[in-house]
Parts: structure tokens; C-alpha cells; sequence
DNA sequence: CGGATAATTCTGCAAGCGTATAATTGTCGG
DNA sequence: CCGACAATTATACGCTTGCAGAATTATCCG
């Protein structure tokens, strides 16, 4: 008799906006900005399309925050790279070298997600904003690295020599990064992290080779 | 009285194609695949979007004719690149490697367009033989190059390690390419040019900075 | 100069989009 | 166990989208 209207579970706020922007990554990952319609986000949610507009004004504000998650994401990674690290420079700075050349970080959909925002990210000035700190953190970070791999080989570098040489390294990895986006069947993920590490070492002159874990 | 319809000329296929595939391309560098409505390009190309299904039967068709285009342009480009380059081996991988690092391939349109086209290359399997097509084209110029360059220098290297030393140069550069977007503010175009010149020297270990033009 | 032809415009449609709001219903405190 | 209230669903609206086909008109050829 009575029309069946959809059972559902309340749930927290913070629950409900992770669910939706994780769904909206999801989609973005897979099949650009163009996937991540309000009905299919709600669909990959479990949850039906009104109620992205009772935690989020706008849609676009369900992508900036699914960016801002990204970014996020990301930045954790990163920091988990030199846990458990132990204090030698050059160790430090394989290890930060290797584990970014692994997954998570390689995993072909963070490529997918960063092309995907990359038009919203230069039109909208918030995330752009939000792009800036997170990509000069990991700048800073490898800086600081190669600072310390330098010193410790008592070597000194001053500040527009490291910028030149983190920016050389960074570009290493990132452009490591890609390729494994493409290569990825040519490539397996340790061929590419010991790739990684030793050419960074070529770059630096530093024998990091060495220090290569296992 | 008589309503007035638009006026209009009538032009040969290949200009129209041509005019709808450059606005296909400013869209999506512009704005991602999103911003590419078949309104919109028709509008850019100066007709009416009627005629769009008259040069092509699916929408679908013009971006992936607009693809194949933008790759064409891209070998275009490479292909210039040692023209007018003398025999030595070390001074045309310099050249190639500094080229690489100019206008018209640091271009943020040129990383807009790669970006917005991720998602259509990974689904389509005719995109992708493209995109394979191409990208393999670089690796194996880059590839030749290291090995002649390599050989001037009386080294030898076996399949294996020119593979290696192909990926890492590539890798370097896609990076400092896509650092051009982020860092356009902070390096001049001939300052990513020279150091992308030294890095790829350091990591070959070959004396490229000599070969630096003027 | 006139008629044929195909390049181009025009009009319309069904589906999907984001948004708005009313109607329900799960949940929790008393 | 019940009433209140917010979480959730349902429905609807206006706009844009890609696509289709009919109506025009520029151009070319005899």
C-alpha cells in the first residue's frame, strides 16, 4: 500500500561529507571533473543527490573540498615517508627518494586526480592557494634533505644553489612519477624506486645508492 | 520581413575541420573537456553547431580528431628541434634537451591540453594507440641520441642501460615541464633551459654545458 | 545566367545537469 | 514509549547538453 520510500541510516556529518568526497574522488579518478555529476556522486555515496546540498552549499564547494582532501592526502603520505627513518642524512634523504617512487604515491590514480583538478585548480583562486602550500611543502622538505646529504658529506651549497638543485630533484621524481603512470608494465614499482634513487644520486653527486633499504 | 537568416561563406572541408579542431583545443586548454560543448566550439569556430555534425558524426569524433592533432603538433615540434644542428653528438643532445625546455613545448597551454586529455586517452583505446604512438617516438629519439652521444665519448652501453638512461633523461624533462607551470613565475625560460641542460649532463655524465649555445 | 548541389543555418527534442524545496523517517532525550 | 528534530528522500523546475532532420543559401558548372 504504502509507496516504499528508500530505507536509510542517519549518520554523523563528518561520516556523510568523507562518504560524498570520497565518492567524488572516486569519480573524478576514473573519468575526469565531466564524471562527477551530482546524481553519480550521490549514487557512488549510497545516498541520493538532496543530500549533497543539506552538507555542501554548492557543488563546487563538494569539489574544492574533495581537492582540499586530496591535497591533504598527499601531504600524510609524505609524512610518513621518513618514519622510522634513522638519523643519517644520506639514508634520510634514499628512503624520502624511494618511498615516493612507491605506492601510494605512484598509484596511477593520484595522476588521474592531480590532471583532473588541474583546470579547476588554476581558475579558482582558493585552490589554488591550497595547491601553493601543499607543493612548496614538499619542496621545503626535499630541500632541507639534500641540505643535510650535503653537509654530511661536508660539502656546503647556498640557498640558490639547493633551490637549484631541489628543483632538479623534484622534477626527477615527478617526471618518475609519470612515467610510471605510462610505464607502468614495463616498469615494476622497485625497478622504479631504485631508478629513482640512484639518478638522484647521479644528480647530487652523492652515493646513495648505498643506502638502499634491503 | 524577410527573417534574416546568418549570413555565411562556405569553406573547403579541411579549413572547417581545422577551425573546429582549434577550437575544440583552445576549450579544453582553456577549461578542461568540460568547457568543450559542441555550443561553445561552434561558437569559437565561428559557425553554428549544426555544421559540427556535418564534418564529424559524434561529437566524440571532433575531440579525438583534436587529440590526434595535438599529438601531430607536438611531434611537429620535436622534429624541429635539431634542425640546423651540426653532427656532433654531445652538442645536438644539449640543443635537444634545451629546446625542449622553451616555447613552444613549456607552453602551459601545451600541459593544460595533456592533462585535460588524460582521462579521454586512458578510456578510448584508439586515443591511446595514439598517444602510445607518439610518446614511444620521444623515448626512442632521446634514446638515439644518448647513444650516439655515448659513443663520441667512447662509452658503450648495452639495450638495458640505454633503456635506463632514455627514462631518466625523459623523466627530468617531463618533470622540469610541468615545473615550468608551477615555477613560471620564478625561472626564466632560458634558466629552466640551461639547467635542464646541466642536469641531464650530470645525470649522463657528459660535459653538455659546453655545448650551451651563445 | 540559371539550376543543381552540398555547405550551412535553423528549429526542435529527449536526456541529463544543478538546484530548490516539500515530504518523510530514523534517532535520541525525556 | 513518545514527541521533536534533524537527516534523508522525493519531486519538480529551468537550463544546458548532444543529436537529429528540415529549411535555406552560397557556390560552382554548363
Amino acid at each position: 500500500m504504502t509507496e516504499s520510500r528508500r530505507k536509510f541510516r542517519r549518520e554523523g556529518e563528518a561520516q556523510r561529507q568523507g562518504d560524498l568526497i570520497a565518492a567524488a574522488l572516486d569519480l573524478i579518478a576514473e573519468g575526469g571533473p565531466q564524471a562527477a555529476t551530482v546524481r553519480a556522486i550521490a549514487d557512488r555515496a549510497g545516498v541520493t543527490p538532496g543530500l549533497i546540498r543539506h552538507y555542501f552549499h554548492r557543488k563546487e564547494d563538494l569539489i574544492a573540498a574533495a581537492y582540499s582532501a586530496f591535497a591533504e592526502q598527499m601531504t600524510a603520505d609524505h609524512r610518513t615517508m621518513l618514519e622510522g627513518a634513522g638519523p643519517d642524512p644520506l639514508a634520510r634523504l634514499s628512503r624520502y627518494v624511494d618511498r615516493a617512487l612507491r605506492p601510494p604515491l605512484t598509484d596511477p590514480r593520484q595522476v588521474a586526480l592531480w590532471a583532473g583538478f588541474l583546470h579547476l585548480v588554476q581558475s579558482d583562486p582558493e585552490m589554488r592557494a591550497v595547491h601553493r602550500t601543499a607543493y612548496s611543502a614538499f619542496r621545503e622538505e626535499l630541500r632541507l634533505l639534500i641540505e643535510a646529504a650535503f653537509a654530511a658529506e661536508g660539502r656546503t651549497a647556498d640557498a640558490a644553489r639547493l633551490r637549484v638543485e631541489a628543483t632538479a630533484c623534484n622534477a626527477l621524481i615527478d617526471g618518475l612519477w609519470l612515467e610510471g603512470l605510462v610505464l607502468s608494465e614495463e616498469f615494476t614499482e622497485a625497478e622504479l624506486a631504485r631508478l629513482g634513487v640512484a639518478k638522484i644520486g647521479a644528480l647530487l653527486d652523492l652515493p646513495l645508492e648505498r643506502y638502499l633499504e634491503e
